[in-house]
DNA sequence: CGATATAATATTGTATACATAGATGATGCA
DNA sequence: TGCATCATCTATGTATACAATATTATATCG
């Protein structure tokens, strides 16, 4: 089954990115992922690996590998002996988290925009485009279609960068907790805005322009974070003085301190 | 022994950064990641569970989940079914981590320059003066000395800044592999030059100038990469290309494709 | 002699059992 | 009644045992 030779030297190893497989490890995984990306625990939610693990029919152990994954990526947090509760986000947490993004992916667009192949900016465009035709998002599945392209969008641009340690860090520290929900507070004249902004990055790195690329996605970026401070009834003044606003809870669920978040 | 009232919220909870408790996980992940930190494995080395957990005395589960931990650090690379491997290090992976720090730091910085106490502003002039007294560092003592003295200056220029998430960042992807190892390269026109940059960044967060704070940290980021090219024996240009340099090792070891390394 | 198929071995993945540390509730005392 | 102390219980942390999978060695066939 295995193609490679029986050398014992284990160079010119190919993809095999993470751990994908279809153990029940990564079972749990994404099904613990995809409960706490639609909301279904409540912020500082104690979760408890004997009921996961006898909801999924697996035993605590690939659970526990699990919920340590996503502590690790910002998801939980863990306190020693006592376990694993839901994190939640204060204000401060979410302009630091959109301005890191803002960094990160405009670092990582000025890299798409030297290193992409003409395959990927075509990908891009296809993207883009597919987003466009859904336009104006008014059905839930629209929304829901615009969001995968979205993501999509951004993930490419990632790989396309060739920047490996900046798209994981992007991928595990900062993007999903916040963003995935984010796409459903969208106005259609939000999503109108973002799809042409899209276009806008697509054209950036066609034309190789890295500088250009990387400003686009930053205002994409910060465009995106002045929506979701408006949507939860915060101005998006640049702030971020912990003395400002010190204990403001976002999630309005039972609070558990922005310190147990890593 | 706890202080904490018996009410089932958890609000107010405090400390317990990360779970630094005295487990055997967390035994078996520092001392695990101190043999990655000196080099003590070969770069592409497969790390066996057994093996480990017998050195150390304590069972696999323990050893597992602190190579699972390290994994999403960066450390390590896992194929599943057949284990975890050691990253090796291109020049693109150094050349992106330094860029990451710059980006990253000089972000602290700025917010430093604005959130810093006075005792943390104190504290910095404090550590910078005793690097300066140090100088020249001729013996091994004080190249030592001044590393330590070096990195609890970038810690603590984090930890004021307020910005927690860009902190455990850089901590946990971004600056100790190479770092550590780099300092004992420095020649002491090198340890002179970083100790005036010390001073110039705290001088900057004393002087509340956020965008000063911010240059001067990255200048100093970037002067500690070309130092560190040059020392490998690598022009410190603004490479990136992977067409430049597609398979170039660093640590020399037997390769592993950086494909390897999330 | 080389290649392929197959058996043996080693290592990871998962389940279960036990140990230990917090949390909860009851009880006794001031 | 209020508080402290202690017993009990629950959940996590670790160890061990078993299952599944990959690697290596061996044997067989061309």
């Amino acid at each position: 089954m295995t193609p490679k030779a029986s050398t014992p030297d284990r160079s010119g190893r190919k993809g095999a990115t993470a751990r994908n497989s279809g153990g029940a490890a990564d079972k749990a995984y994404r099904w613990i992922r995809s409960l706490l990306v639609n909301g279904s625990f409540q912020a500082g939610s104690h979760l408890r690996e004997e009921l996961l693990a006898s909801r999924l029919g697996v035993s605590r152990t690939p659970v526990r590998e699990a919920v340590r994954r996503l502590a690790a990526e910002g998801w939980l947090s863990i306190i020693p002996n006592q376990g694993a509760y839901v994190c939640d986000w204060s204000r401060h947490d979410v302009e630091e988290v959109f301005a890191l993004r803002a960094m990160l992916e405009g670092y990582a667009a000025e890299w798409a925009a030297r290193n992409a192949t003409e395959a990927q900016i075509e990908t891009l465009r296809q993207l883009s485009a597919r987003a466009t035709s859904l336009l104006p998002g008014t059905s839930a599945e629209d929304i829901e279609q615009i969001a995968e392209l979205n993501d999509r969008f951004h993930k490419l641009i990632l790989e396309a960068s060739g920047q490996r340690r900046t798209a994981v860090t992007v991928t595990h520290l900062v993007e999903l907790p916040i963003t995935l929900r984010n796409f459903h507070q969208f106005t259609a004249a939000d999503m109108q805005r973002s799809v042409n902004q899209h276009q806008a990055v697509v054209e950036a790195i066609a034309a190789r322009d890295a500088a250009w690329a990387g400003a686009v996605m930053r205002a994409h970026v910060l465009s995106g974070k002045a929506i979701f401070m408006e949507r939860i009834g915060l101005s998006p003044g640049s702030a971020g003085d912990p003395a400002d606003a010190p204990a403001d809870d976002i999630t309005g669920g039972a609070v558990l301190a922005a310190d147990q978040c890593r």
